[in-house]
DNA sequence: TGCTTGACAGAAG
DNA sequence: CCTTCTGCCAAGC
């Protein structure tokens, strides 16, 4: 079968990013979520990538509190070195592998 | 039209 | 723990 990959149409598009935006705004001081969730809870799971595009490329991101995304291994943005200033002034802890301190600081975003 | 590139995730070695 | 590979999907070239 022509297999379709359930490829977001722009209205779909649109959504997403007000939502990822949304989401983001609302990450607490002190706190870090991860891309998949993000994605998870606009609705495309499978999306996470997206979800670090947008707050890459939508102008007016800078101000929302993007540097408390990480990976979902607590890591911080590559070629992003300000991110961890930003999240240890937050008093967000880090391990010494240089990784967010997931277990005490993970914010899982609620609807 | 087709291949490459990511602010990713998860599994494997 | 780190690197590499695969799956993912829009954007760039």
């Amino acid at each position: 079968m022509h297999d379709y990959p359930d490829r977001m149409t722009a209205p779909q598009m649109r959504q997403f990013r007000d939502d990822v935006l949304n989401i983001v705004s609302q990450i607490p001081r002190g706190c870090v979520t991860t891309y998949g969730h993000i994605a998870a809870l606009a609705g495309w799971p499978s999306h996470a990538r997206m979800v670090g595009r947008t707050l890459h490329y939508t102008p007016g991101a800078e101000r929302l509190p993007c540097h408390r995304v990480v990976n979902a291994a607590g890591r911080t943005a590559p070629g992003w070195a300000a991110q961890r200033q930003m999240l240890q002034a937050e008093g967000v802890a880090f391990k010494p592998n240089g990784h967010v301190d997931m277990a005490r600081h993970l914010w899982i975003p609620d609807l």
